[in-house]
DNA sequence: AATATTTATCGTAATATTGCAATATTAAAT
DNA sequence: ATTTAATATTGCAATATTACGATAAATATT
């Protein structure tokens, strides 16, 4: 085993629970507190702010987006990311 | 590699890190909904409550209980689970 | 076109998590 | 003292996560 058996548990507690464990790393924690704090910014920003190598902040990202918590928008160049607040709203709301 | 750099983040990010990570699984979310339903109960109704195996369950008990979001008082010869509100209230503050 | 900049992906090692059967522990009941 | 009931722990296999170096992909600049 090692695979959650999330076909037991319902939709919302699936989803809820996703949430939560992408938030569920301080590096995670630090990113929104981050983009909280200045609203939008590149990607590159983020990578100055952690003290994590650009690939694992990148994958971090990753995870933050695929919960729905940020959106990365391509400007140019670079990617300008932004908390998706709708997300932060729901889990405000769930509590 | 493979474990988390704690800390090089602050003890307020990894202590919030540490109650949603907790919470980010499905089985642990549905452990929470039904003690908040319920007020109070014994392990064992958490066990028939939930559609896995005696010692799985045991271990999610423990991590929330670790997580410092719910108590576990000896009630004779079983243990009587509840939330622990101050967890949830400071949660509820963070977001 | 060549180079620099920005971000993502691949590959991989170390570690953590999930789940359960088997067993241990502890207290109650007989 | 035995047996029963409730919960925890151990041991282990399967899978997931964390982290990073190396490299790729895409756009910008020269």
């Amino acid at each position: 085993m090692g695979a959650t058996k999330t076909s037991h548990f319902t939709d919302k507690q699936n989803k809820v629970a996703t949430m939560l464990k992408a938030l569920g790393h301080p590096a995670r924690i630090a990113v929104i507190e981050y983009l909280l704090k200045v609203d939008t910014c590149i990607c590159g920003d983020i990578v100055n702010e952690l003290p994590l190598a650009q690939p694992t902040v990148s994958q971090h990202l990753k995870e933050l987006k695929n919960a729905g918590l940020i959106k990365g928008d391509i400007e140019g160049n670079s990617i300008c990311y932004c908390i998706n607040e709708k997300a932060l709203e729901a889990i405000q709301k769930y509590f």
